[in-house]
DNA sequence: ACCATTTGTAGAATTAATTCTACACATTTT
DNA sequence: AAAATGTGTAGAATTAATTCTACAAATGGT
């Protein structure tokens, strides 16, 4: 309930450069909210959002950024596709994901791109406000011991596999998510094959009530 | 840009009782922006908000709410389960449902329950401020002209595309349910398609969320 | 640093599924 | 009762999807 609208690094250890940060979500509303609570409750001005993977990358070039936070799923595509591109010019983005997604699917496939940031929209109000806090503020994200927990099948898929997957939860099918993604059908097949596989799932029924039951939602 | 903080019944026809607004949503990121929304942006105060169905229920009977807005799909259940609870209560509240899915799909399905304001997430903010605003004002939604036709969209469909309907969302294939059936994939086929045009479904996801909604199992 | 796996991608061959058309029979409308 | 529409079924042609194989590149293990 206490919110701190100070902040102006007391406690930080080392000198942070004044995060100038984007928001880039298919929803108006929580960009709005996320940017409310960045400037209201942590004292921060300089934000910008957009809503499209285009958007993203137009906008990145506009601005020299700090801090970007994504959601995973954008009208126009997933943001998986475009961060090895934004990687390659701007290695040192600090980005956060934040998704509707827990963190053990995609955080694993994350890692590959050097991503350690990840923020489930699940979450209550106060860890919000803490985890944003921290990745503001440059500091490590507490890496929690994950040796255990083996169970959930979809931590094992390939990111690409997770990119297929989301489409195929959505219902589409093998040609249109090849014409999608630009590959040959059956390479998704493949693709689908291995999620099959890995998912231990009988056919699409099965596989979208495994999803739901561990909040693979999209 | 423009955000009026004023409000007031100023240009209301009918005198309307201060509403007291409740918010359901998973979503602390929603629930929040939606709030500060509803305040800064409409300047109405008596907003709470809860995150699951059982929370839901526990609260209305608190206070007496006027407007409620509701995500569909909440981490305990859903909310189109307890609306017929809610609405056998109190009749006369007024209900925004606030979802991701786009209004097709449900649209129609929940003036079976008396509701017709229905707000995707996924709409500009513009848009968004006004619906909310006219949902608020208790104007009545624009009916698009809908003849009343019987809108169960499963109740049109013939026994022996009833009875493929079955197999399909076993999630069985078409050779599979032509072998069951002893027919031809070019008869199962053709079945598939009319229950896909009946319902209005555009791919199996869409079939199964609407067999879903209007309690189809079979 | 080496070897084993995993990942991302297809070609070729094959199989599954759809489309378009058709037709007898039932049901409903006028 | 005649006409229009809906139902159950396929054949032929076509298209979508899978399978099986393969291979380079990336990753992981020891």
């Amino acid at each position: 309930m206490e919110t701190s609208l100070q902040h102006k690094n007391e406690t930080s250890a080392a000198p942070i450069v004044k995060p100038r940060i984007l928001i880039a979500d298919d929803h108006s509303m929580i960009r709005k909210g996320l940017k409310l609570d960045i400037q209201l409750t942590l004292g921060y001005a300089d934000i910008e959002e957009v809503a499209t993977c285009n958007e993203l990358m137009k906008e990145l070039v506009k601005k020299k950024y700090t801090h970007l936070i994504l959601d995973i799923i954008l009208s126009d595509g997933n943001t998986l596709e475009v961060i090895p591109n934004i990687r390659k010019v701007y290695p040192d983005l600090h980005i956060l994901i934040f998704s509707m997604q827990p963190a053990e699917i995609y955080g694993e496939a994350l890692k590959q791109y050097g991503i350690n940031y990840y923020l489930s929209k699940s979450v209550g109000e106060e860890e919000m406000i803490h985890s944003l806090q921290k990745f503001l503020q440059n500091e490590t994200p507490v890496r929690r011991n994950n040796v255990q927990q083996q169970d959930n099948p979809f931590k094992t898929l390939a990111p690409r596999e997770l990119e297929i997957l989301h489409y195929v939860l959505k219902g589409s099918g093998t040609k249109e998510i090849a014409e999608t993604l630009n590959l040959k059908m059956n390479t998704v097949s493949t693709m689908k094959n291995r999620i099959y596989e890995k998912t231990n799932a009988g056919n699409i029924k099965e596989l979208m009530e495994l999803a739901t039951l561990y909040n693979v939602n999209y």
